[in-house]
RNA sequence: UGGGGUAUCGCCAAGCGGUAAGGCACUAGUUUUUGGUACUGGUAUUCGGGGGUUCGAAUCCCUCUACCCCAUCCA
């Protein structure tokens, strides 16, 4: 766990410190309607790892309300990815459709209340009779229905003597509430389907809004976690298992952001397109951003969970740049595994001054990864290396072979181009070299410094393998769906050429091949005869970069830096009664504009500000508190719900005035006031919160604070003025707060220029 | 449009009245037989805009703006 704990850990750690809960549950409730994708991942990062973080657990539990649209293969798909990701739940999996009876139950319990009723009006009439935004809706007349022809009916539909769609229950709540998930929300709904679990025990399911809480209810579990588009449904959660009367501890909802990233679909729906379609081969293809996906691509699940820690949790909506998610595998893999040499696209050279042939022992690891283990590599006149390694017309800053430039194979000898044989067509189909025998890696004698060392394998003993090369699946940053497809997001190359031991040994399954970047054996493909590797990711690529930089320069200027440009809106003008305080407050009281802008035009504030204004003659002083902290309660009290009385805030105000305390002092009691109704003098009294303003009392506690922090003083000194702040703060928090501060501030000034 | 949310660097994201964390990306340099890795440095005088309160505001107040979610018998 980081330091800096996001916000529902922080919740989590208030409700346990509280006693709310004596253990945290929690729950990843999936709808076995698709593959998991890495959304899901994030999800199951946060359940799975609050509850490992707080010594609590997890449940795994399908959600499977909806027999239409739900199938074994996608529980047996998100099992595994749990797995996979090296998570485990509490005990068995559980299934909504487990807590079926005990539902139907509670939801009877709710008819008998009298807070649920069986509604009969067709679809359109209901969607009619819900209103709109900014309208409130009617009840059907079936509302009006008796609690005994509720449970009658609702019986009966349960027994199936309805056609779908004829009868649904729904909660008796509000058909006028803003929220218009609250207005009556369907409970049951009849669907003669067969459930992949419940068979056709039942003609009626529960919905999401009633099944959802009752479940993480029934489960024990305390911490609801779920994305930013339920916040609307967090009032029927709540509703739901407050008008039951359940229990206590009952779970509370929480929302956080979904995870979205750049050149991804990650919409369920969108998701099945792609499969439906044949874009992809499946749930599983390489390019999805399902789990299967960068399982099969040869994501590691360590890189998929650190992604997950890296992005953190919030509640803003946000898209995550991929590179993000590539880091994390190269990060992960570049310390885990071996480093080979394979040529995707070969060219021959011919080494003339060599004879024979010879093994050259090399490393598995790289200097800086600790890991043991090492292979044979043939060598021998003839060999291949990348024909992107040769160039007969480098462009400046090229490190690698030319008929000018020598270069190095990678763990042997430093080659130099004699000589370009090319095709008709002006092809280079080889290339005549010569090698220098005293320049073997590791005994290098020859003196001859290369910039640079390349792969390459040994042509008689290579083998044939084929490489996919994936890229993004998408081409826009923001992919809508199919029109935005990468029609490169697939190569493939049949013969690439490996040195021997990677199909021989097999010591890994994921290998670096060296200057290219991180392959996995694919799991499903691979076979001896016909080895496939899946590109993971490719290795930074500097020059890369640098280079197709020169050939595109030109074409990204700068782009002038637009400045965004604000619209205010209109403001709501005053009505008369409010204009004539507004004139009072700024002419008579001589209040400034905002301030009396802010007490004229509501009237809780000005009606409390004129009570003050009785109590004590200062006008200024008690408008700038009214209007700033008061208001702060007044959002969401009424006046008579206040801790306060406009007395006391006169009283606090004088004490302001005399300058018996400073304003800082008088924030600090405010909230004291808040918390306890006392009096202000009482409160500044049994405190001892009188203001410090002698400089014989302030001056040895700056000088301490400024021995405390020499470096902070030096950076002043050196002209970081923002510091006097910190100075400031310091020698205040050293008094308690009591200092005063503009005795302070001007002193600790002072002070730090002599 | 009514309600519910959200705005801090190119992308994520800490911060809760007292010096604007961190990661990715970018960039310069050191090391390097991977143009990789590692290491060192540079990247926000400013927190969506404008006002106000305060000695001091990303943090408190007012106001405006932009974006997301809600009118499925989906979850």
């Amino acid at each position: 766990m980081s330091e800096h704990k996001d916000f529902l850990r922080t919740i989590v750690e208030e409700d346990l410190k509280s006693g709310k809960y004596n253990e945290v549950v929690t729950r990843f409730p999936p709808e076995p309607n698709g593959f998991p994708h890495i959304g899901h991942a994030k999800s199951i990062a946060i359940n799975f790892g609050i509850a490992k973080d707080y010594k609590g657990h997890c449940n795994l539990r399908m959600d499977d309300t909806n027999p239409t649209t739900e199938d074994t293969k996608y529980v047996e798909a998100l099992k595994e990815a749990i797995e996979w990701l090296g998570f485990e739940w509490e005990g068995e999996v559980r299934f909504t459709s487990d807590y079926f009876p005990k539902i139907y139950d509670y939801a009877i319990d709710l008819i008998k209340m009298g807070k649920a009723y069986v509604d009969s009006v067709n679809e359109e009439e209901m969607r009619e009779l819900r209103g709109t935004v900014t309208e409130p809706g009617r009840r059907s007349k079936y509302a009006e229905r008796s609690i005994e022809e509720n449970l009658d009916l609702f019986e009966r539909m349960k027994n199936g003597e309805f056609e779908d769609g004829a009868h649904v229950l729904r909660a008796k709540i509000d058909m006028s509430a803003a929220n218009m998930k609250m207005r009556d929300p369907l409970m049951y709904r009849i669907r003669h389907a067969h459930h992949f679990r419940a068979g056709d025990a039942w003609s009626i399911y529960p919905m999401y809004d009633f099944a959802h809480c009752l479940s993480d209810y029934i489960e024990g579990v305390t911490h609801s976690i779920c994305t930013l588009e339920f916040e609307n449904n967090r009032d029927i959660y709540d509703w739901v298992l407050d008008t039951l009367g359940l229990e206590p501890p009952r779970p509370y909802q929480h929302e956080f952001a979904r995870l979205g990233i750049n050149y991804t679909v990650m919409s369920k729906r969108k998701l099945l397109e792609l499969v439906e379609g044949g874009q992809v081969s499946g749930w599983d293809d390489p390019r999805m951003p399902t789990i299967a996906g960068y399982k099969r691509r040869g994501y590691t699940p360590e890189s998929i969970i650190n992604f997950c820690d890296q992005i953190g949790i919030a509640k803003a909506n946000s898209m995550v740049d991929v590179a993000q998610l590539e880091f994390c595998i190269r990060d992960d893999l570049n310390t885990k595994v071996p480093r080979v040499l394979c040529v995707l696209d070969p060219i021959k050279v011919n080494i003339e001054n060599y004879e024979g042939s010879e093994e050259i022992e090399a490393p598995y690891y790289p200097h800086d990864v600790p890991k043991e283990g090492s292979r044979k590599i043939p060598f021998s006149k003839e060999i291949y290396i990348e024909r992107d390694d040769f160039m007969e017309n480098p462009p400046k800053g090229y490190f690698r072979l030319t008929p000018e430039q020598s270069v190095r194979l990678r763990h042997a000898y430093i080659i130099t181009c004699k000589e370009v044989i090319k095709d008709d067509q002006g092809n280079i189909v080889e290339i005549i070299a010569t090698y220098h025998p005293d320049s073997k890696s590791g005994e290098d004698s020859s003196g001859i410094k290369v910039k640079s060392a390349i792969q390459w394998v040994s042509a008689s003993e290579a083998k044939k393998v084929e490489i996919r090369l994936y890229d993004r699946l998408f081409k826009e940053e923001a992919p809508e769906g199919v029109e935005d497809i990468n029609p490169d997001s697939l190569k493939i190359i049949q013969n690439a050429l490996i040195e021997p031991a990677v199909i021989t040994e097999k010591c890994d399954e994921r290998y670096q091949f060296e200057r290219q970047g991180y392959f996995y054996a694919d799991p499903v493909d691979y076979t001896d005869e016909r080895p496939v590797f899946n590109k993971i990711v490719g290795l930074k690529d500097s020059w890369g970069k640098k280079s197709k930089e020169k050939k595109t320069t030109g074409k990204t200027e700068a782009k002038p830096q637009e400045k965004k440009v604000q619209i205010d809106g209109e403001v709501v003008p005053m009505t008369e009664a409010q204009e004539k305080l507004f004139t009072k407050y700024t002419d008579d009281l001589g209040l400034n504009s905002e301030v009396a802008n802010t007490l004229a035009r509501d009237d809780k504030l000005s009606y409390f500000y004129a009570e003050t204004l009785d109590v004590l003659h200062s006008p200024v002083a008690l408008a700038n508190i009214v209007a700033n902290d008061v208001a702060r309660e007044l959002k969401t009290k009424q006046l008579d719900e206040l801790s306060f009385t406009p007395t006391q805030i006169a009283a606090l105000i004088k004490m302001v005035d005399d300058e018996t305390i400073s304003s800082k002092i008088a924030k600090q009691v405010f909230e004291e006031m808040l918390k306890t109704g006392e009096n202000p003098t009482d409160i500044v009294e049994s405190k001892g919160l009188i203001q410090i303003s002698d400089p014989a009392v302030i001056l040895p506690i700056i000088e301490e604070v400024m021995e405390k922090n020499p470096d902070n003083v030096e950076k002043f000194r050196a002209g970081n003025t923002k510091l006097l702040g910190f100075f400031v703060g310091q020698v205040l928090k050293a008094t308690g707060g009591k200092g005063n501060p503009s005795v302070v501030n001007k002193l600790v000034a002072q002070k730090l220029r002599s």
